[in-house]
DNA sequence: TCGATTGCCTGACTAAAGTCAGCGATATGC
DNA sequence: GCATATCGCTGACTTTAGTCAGGCAATCGA
């Protein structure tokens, strides 16, 4: 890694997470221990689950529920059964009483105030500047968080990325899509060793997915690769795709291929530019109209 | 404000200050409870006075102290009087043992690591992007944490910059910079109500002043701008003109004055583009080539 | 339907962070 | 030369943050 790389990271950390991040906090805190402003502000108007509210913030679930009685004490949130009949009794939600619902909207006051002190003694031109800067490094930082790693095709995660991957191909193919119709790719294929499915996950949240099929004497196949609108344009799906490629090149296959549907323009680009070329179809899928081999390198070290 | 600069703003130091700070202090921290990783790492190669070390970090002067001890428990540090002879015998100096040394070489290389994993996932082209984007940023960020404020012209920071001022002209003028020779300015000059001297602070440290005569009957006039070379660019010589401005203009004055010498091209630029228009001397200033004057706007509200 | 699990809770605990008053030695101002 | 401040230190204290074991009720799986 470039030092002089490595050299602005840290200045940037240091300026930027330490100060801004201090400064933050303490606007946020207004008064009250931090974790329980955090909490307060997680709640928000609409009201949480309890078991979100662990997570987003990843609390310790005996920790979580002191905080929320102290917050109760001060009679900002009160903690009932979920509204909805039928649900899971156990699980309880949070909501703000009309206090809790003040103390959030100055938390959201301040919070803008704290940010327009920032941008207040700057000229409008340099306003605009840091703001798109800001935004930049916010995205490049996000692309830098997403992990790719392997994950069985079982998991709920999986499950819910290849649901979206579906309900996207329906809504972008011209006559929409039905599994059923098309080639079926069992979970078993995408298992080590006769393939593998990748999760590319945000904060443990799923945010796309790509699998390999290793095919006896036949070139692997690249099947559902996916990204989440969220996270598009940052590389994702590239990074999948290496990682499937050098998955299949690490297990001896020397070719990968693909079939892909016209309307899905992004993709074929991708493909193209990352050193794909167009074949003859080399197999039946119906919604496909693309065909596409890559020849592997073989693996490094 | 922009409502849509403020919104990015807040989350931009949501997602980068919490998730990256976060990260960025357990990385520091290193098993260590943090308050002493940091420490320690302000205390760094060189050592350093414990009065530094309370200001860097803004810690109680007792809690530092319990810190010190316990870094001295573990072998880290070693706390002594200063080296120098003739030095205040109360001050002492914090210095990293060898142990400590090695201490320290770790933090630096966590930090390095830590770095070096953000940009790890991404492609070479979007690692330039971040890092500049991230300058960005921090150089932004910086300028908006530049405090101009009234100062009286005889504390210790005002001084720092006076001295600052006249080494700096001496140095880029073609014949030197005497102020015995050049026309004189009296701090009782720049004291209310006869005029005002402006300090520019970064983290409390001077980096840049400026000064107005309120003349009786005539012009007000500007002096003794200047602005350290840590922040320059960043448009902290234009606030402070500004301020200066207003200043003049909040008490009757309808116009400025100013000279300066041929070789402050940067601070001549200035002039012209807020908006002043050279004039015939008004003065006999023996270091001045040029003469300024601006027509000032009644005050707001 | 019974055992295991899950969701939330409480009690008991520890460690870290931070505050405050005051002490002893040194330095400074009048 | 004396009062006054400053510098760093210690002791006693509080608050915040966080962990862990276990308990109760609801739910799920076989």
């Amino acid at each position: 890694m470039r030092s002089d790389f490595v050299a602005a990271v840290r200045r940037f950390n240091r300026t930027v997470t330490q100060r801004v991040g201090a400064l933050d906090d303490e606007y946020m805190a207004c008064g009250r221990p931090l974790a329980q402003a955090r909490l307060l502000w997680e709640v928000g108007p609409d009201g949480a689950e309890v078991a979100a509210l662990r997570a987003r913030l990843g609390l310790d679930s005996g920790y979580l529920s002191r905080l929320l009685r102290a917050l109760e004490g001060d009679g900002l949130v009160s903690v009932g059964p979920a509204e909805q009949a039928g649900g899971d009794a156990r699980v309880r939600v949070a909501a703000l009483t009309p206090a809790g619902r003040a103390a959030w909207a100055e938390l959201d006051e301040r919070s803008d105030g704290f940010a327009s002190s920032i941008l207040a003694p700057l000229t409008e031109h340099r306003r605009e500047q840091l703001v798109a800067a800001m935004a930049q490094v916010e995205r490049l930082l996000i692309a830098s968080m997403v992990v790719v790693e392997p994950c069985p095709p079982g998991d709920p995660r999986a499950r819910a990325c290849l649901r979206a991957y579906a309900r996207e191909m329906a809504r972008r193919f011209d006559d929409g899509f039905d599994p059923a119709l098309s080639n079926p790719v069992h979970d078993e294929e995408l298992v080590p060793p006769a393939g593998v499915f990748l999760l590319a996950t945000l904060n443990s949240e799923p945010v796309g997915c790509g699998a390999v099929k290793l095919h006896r004497d036949a070139p692997a196949e690249v099947k559902r690769v996916w990204v989440a609108d969220t996270v598009r344009g940052l590389g994702v799906g590239r990074r999948i795709l290496g990682d499937l490629e050098r998955y299949a090149a690490a297990r001896g296959w020397t070719t990968l291929r693909l079939d892909t549907n016209r309307n899905l323009t992004e993709a074929i680009a991708m493909y193209h530019s990352a050193g794909y070329r167009e074949i003859e179809p080399y197999n039946s899928e119906r919604f496909a109209h693309h065909w596409f081999e890559k020849q592997l390198d073989p693996p490094q070290g």
